[in-house]
RNA sequence: GCCUCUGUAGCUCAAUGGAAGAGCAGUUCCGUCCUAAGGAAACGGUUGGGGGUUCGAGUCCCUCCAGGGGCACCA
């Protein structure tokens, strides 16, 4: 830290900023982490931090998680093995626009600007990038590629256009994806309550991948948060039941008297086929198709019911229509489904509490054995049939339920009853034999699914089925900032792949544009743009949409092998040698959106030949967030600001402060933790190295055992604590290690002793994978040439790891009653012998007799009495 | 409500089923013209509660409590 000292006397100063500003440039000099070593033939590893959008300036988020990264990376580089470490940057979308449109330049000026300075805090803050591999997606260079990649999915049918309620972002005037709405209901961009808007946009088929998507997730179990597997799976959501078919009966229209409208069929998705012959209606969605079809046969009295009701419907805003505890509406649609099982008559409502766009937008209603459905039946008086004993008598008896006088709240006795659920107004969802179930009686729940689904496909009326939450992957964008998709219109409507020869659509010129969000790509308006003859001469048009941003971030990992080459996307042979990324490092806010695409469209790549692998991130490290005062620190808020921090303290002193605070997934509490005391450790370790007094030729062999011990043990300690990410617990140990050193220069062996140069060598060797700063001024003290990072780790030596004398715990009945100094290989027998001859031991088992003596040589002896 | 992770010293965390530890902070002392760096010592625990398995449990099992995260009208 600088210090203004008057005192010029007082002895060494750590001067953390002229450390900076001495090792910045070396570094620039040297290159050390230029990866492309021709016939490196060590071994490799792909270490990636997820890449960050240019907002100008580094923030605390990207403190912590470049820090936390760079450990990884420059462990591995110490462990000896080639390690490709690159950076780029997400340049492309919308915060880039916004401020374009603001200030009213154009988003190219804003961006690079940012990129430009941005990147030089980031070189600052000595992070072991390889920057001669840094790429930018909103490049020409880049985004071609992203429309090669488009024109790939177009081509295997995984890239198509339909119209369909999206989310529409009111105040970015754009669609998002069903990734982007948290779960509010508002837009993860501007915050904004997203609308439902009925548009043609084109989509990705992701949904084609979810078995895969979900499957594949096992192999990152393990190496992947169990947190992020989680949100995945709950995601894509997979659901096993069935298909069933049930016809819907033709009905005299109203406006030509005696004809009938014909029977249809309505297929129906369910996840408790077992339970069909308990279905007493059923239920579709108002703003589906089907709805609009069964109601336009409908009794004329009928019709206006429902559409008021649909009005209504569409009124609602996403977040109370997904609020479970409001009150079931609905209208009856004067419509009957015949029951395939049993030729029941089930009416045939519309209720919004079925969604349009999952399974088929209508479902079958068992009310006695689902809570939605039971809700929805008592609300409108339909019935209740229960077809599932779930272990114990069902009563429609209202039982007296004993009420707490103080609170005036009933208690319910845990042995309760189930109960006829159209009394009680709970759902029997447990598992039970079946019963009113005709050939399903008496059956188990999975081997009446199994039964019943083998019946319908017998008569040709269901199958076994499956449905996912998982919706494709809504792709365009409103906005000028963006990938253009390379597809023209021709003039009667037919879609025009842009030829692969004639990438890039380049993004025309902002000149004469306007980028105000007005719900249309401003792109529209740069007719000299849109309007293009097609490959065969007929006139055609641009799709004006651009592609959300996540699809430049699906694959930019496989274009840091070749960033430059401007013949292919990426290098299949170089991908091959370097790819799927063995460390993935970001955070956690990206642990649906952007992994998910990645791994769809890595996924897509293999099936198209590619890549070899399917998995693109074999493990992935999410660090927390830093907090300030309980919420996230951002620079709007005030408060705690990165540079500041900085300034104060050092860089290495920040970024040290980052892997002490914590295991790295839980967020870092800035008050709890200490830059300033960071700051102080590095200076005493810094002062260590100004300490010693040997050659650095000299036999650490001659130096003082005691020492060594503690320096072997941290060298032996340290790799298993990196690898399992416990960089707070290799700092805690870097510190008593220092500790130890410090106490040998002083009050041991003294500055000139081997085993002090050894110690601090090695706590040189421990810091630059935290503090390189200072690791690099450590080093250099110490005799040896820049960098430290071109060295490795060094191996313990086992011989310093063994004690020479152990303490072996004598207990009695689990009670420890001596200790004994033994040698580490003593054999079992002998210390038995040797507990059994303690006095304290003979005095602790007293005229009891001995049931059991165990022996875990050479750390205890626990001898087991009763009384005779 | 469901799923999931986590509860150990004031804080952050260690501890192949085998003696409950470290770092930081705090306390006292030494040092100093003053301040700080530096040094020394001690303090700090019902391992969230309760049950079980075991010769032996922070660790394994059950249960409850608390906190974090995710999902939640997806049939």
């Amino acid at each position: 830290m600088a210090h203004d000292r008057s005192d010029a006397d007082q002895g060494p100063h750590y001067d953390a900023a002229a450390l900076q500003q001495k090792w910045l440039v070396r570094w620039e000099q040297l290159q050390p982490f230029r990866t492309d070593i021709p016939n490196d033939n060590r071994p490799r590893k792909y270490i990636l931090d997820m890449f960050p959008y240019p907002s100008g300036d580094l923030h605390m988020g990207h403190a912590e998680a470049f820090a936390l990264g760079d450990v990884v990376a420059r462990y591995w580089r110490q462990q000896g093995f080639n390690v490709l470490h690159p950076i780029g940057w997400d340049s492309f979308g919308l915060p880039a626009e916004n401020a374009a449109i603001k200030r009213g330049i154009d988003p190219r000026e804003w961006t690079y600007a940012n990129i430009a300075q941005q990147k030089a805090s980031m070189k600052s803050y000595g992070i072991s990038f390889d920057w001669d591999r840094e790429l930018h997606t909103s490049d020409p260079e880049y985004y071609k590629w992203n429309q090669w990649l488009f024109l790939k999915l177009y081509e295997k049918g995984l890239a198509y256009r339909k119209e369909s309620w999206v989310n529409w972002d009111p105040v970015d005037q754009t669609v998002l994806a069903n990734e982007q709405v948290l779960p509010d209901g508002t837009s993860d961009r501007s915050g904004a309550v997203v609308v439902k808007k009925k548009l043609t946009q084109w989509y990705f088929k992701i949904t084609d991948y979810a078995d895969r998507l979900l499957d594949d997730l096992n192999q990152l179990e393990g190496s992947w948060p169990p947190r992020v597997l989680a949100m995945q799976r709950n995601w894509i959501g997979r659901s096993i039941g069935a298909d069933v078919d049930f016809v819907i009966e033709g009905v005299a229209r109203s406006d030509e008297p005696g004809v009938t409208t014909p029977s249809r069929t309505v297929t129906v998705f369910t996840t408790r086929p077992d339970t069909l012959y308990g279905a007493t209606f059923m239920v579709v969605a108002p703003d589906s198709d089907l709805a609009a079809e069964l109601v336009a046969d409908a009794p004329e009295e009928l019709r206006q019911p429902f559409q008021d009701y649909l009005t209504q419907v569409q009124k609602t805003s996403e977040i109370e229509r997904q609020d479970a505890s409001r009150e079931k509406t609905g209208v009856f649609l004067g419509r009957y489904a015949v029951n395939p099982v049993n030729g029941e008559l089930l009416p045939i409502w519309a209720a919004d509490y079925v969604l349009a766009d999952y399974g088929h937008g209508a479902v079958m209603s068992v009310p006695a054995h689902d809570q939605r459905d039971l809700d929805f039946a008592r609300k409108f008086g339909l019935p209740v049939r229960v077809v599932v004993d779930t272990n114990a008598p069902v009563t429609g008896t209202i039982p007296v339920i004993p009420v707490n006088p103080e609170t005036g709240e009933a208690e319910l006795p845990d042995d309760l009853p189930p109960l006829d659920p159209s009394i009680t107004g709970v759902a029997l969802v447990g598992e039970g034999r079946l019963l009113n179930s005709g050939p399903l009686n008496g059956l188990s729940k999975s081997n009446a699914i199994k039964r019943i689904i083998e019946q319908l496909e017998s008569v040709g009326r269901g199958r076994a089925a499956k449905n996912y939450r998982l919706r494709d992957w809504l792709i365009s964008r409103q906005r000028y900032w963006g990938t253009p998709i390379p597809i023209l219109h021709g003039e009667d409507g037919e879609l025009i792949p842009v030829p692969e020869d004639q990438l890039p659509v380049l993004l025309p010129p902002t000149e004469g544009l306007d980028l105000q969000p007005k719900g249309t790509s401003p792109l529209g308006a740069a007719h000299d743009w849109l309007n293009v003859t097609a490959p065969d001469g007929s006139p055609a048009t641009r799709d004006p949409d651009t592609m959300d941003t996540f699809v430049d971030s699906s694959w930019y990992f496989l274009r840091f092998m070749n960033p430059n080459d401007d013949t292919k996307a990426f290098d299949p042979r170089e991908v091959d040698k370097w790819a799927p990324v063995d460390q993935y490092v970001g955070g956690v806010e990206h642990a649906i959106l952007h992994l998910l695409y990645a791994r769809f469209i890595t996924k897509v790549l293999f099936d198209l030949g590619y890549v070899s692998f399917t998995e693109p991130f074999s493990a992935l490290l999410n660090q927390g967030m830093v907090l300030s005062g309980g919420s996230k620190m951002s620079k709007s808020k005030g408060g705690v600001n990165l540079g500041d921090e900085i300034e104060a303290h050092g860089v290495d002193a920040i970024r040290l402060t980052m892997a002490f605070a914590g295991p790295p997934d839980e967020d870092i509490n800035w008050e709890d933790v200490s830059p300033a005391g960071a700051a102080k450790f590095l200076a005493r370790a810094w002062r260590l190295a100004h300490d010693v007094k040997s050659a650095p030729e000299i036999d650490w062999r001659t130096g003082d055992v005691a020492l060594r011990r503690v320096t072997h043990r941290f060298l032996a300690e340290a790799p298993g604590l990196v690898e399992a990410f416990k960089f707070n617990v290799v700092v805690a140990r870097l510190m008593e290690l220092v500790n130890a050193t410090r106490k040998a220069i002083d009050t041991g062996p003294g500055a000139t002793d081997a085993a002090v140069r050894e110690a601090t060598e090695t706590v040189a060797l421990g810091l630059s994978l935290f503090a390189p700063y200072t690791a690099e001024e450590m080093w250099e003290m110490l005799g040896y040439p820049a960098t430290v990072s071109a060295y490795g780790w060094r191996k313990a030596d086992p011989t310093l790891l063994v004690e020479s004398e152990v303490t072996a715990v004598i207990q009695v009945d689990g009670k420890v009653r001596d200790r004994l100094e033994v040698n580490p290989k003593i054999d079992p027998a002998e210390l038995e012998k040797l507990a059994m001859a303690s006095a304290a031991v003979t005095r602790a088992i007293g005229d009891r007799s001995i049931v059991n003596v165990i022996v875990r040589a050479p750390r205890i002896v626990n001898i087991a009495t009763k009384a005779v």
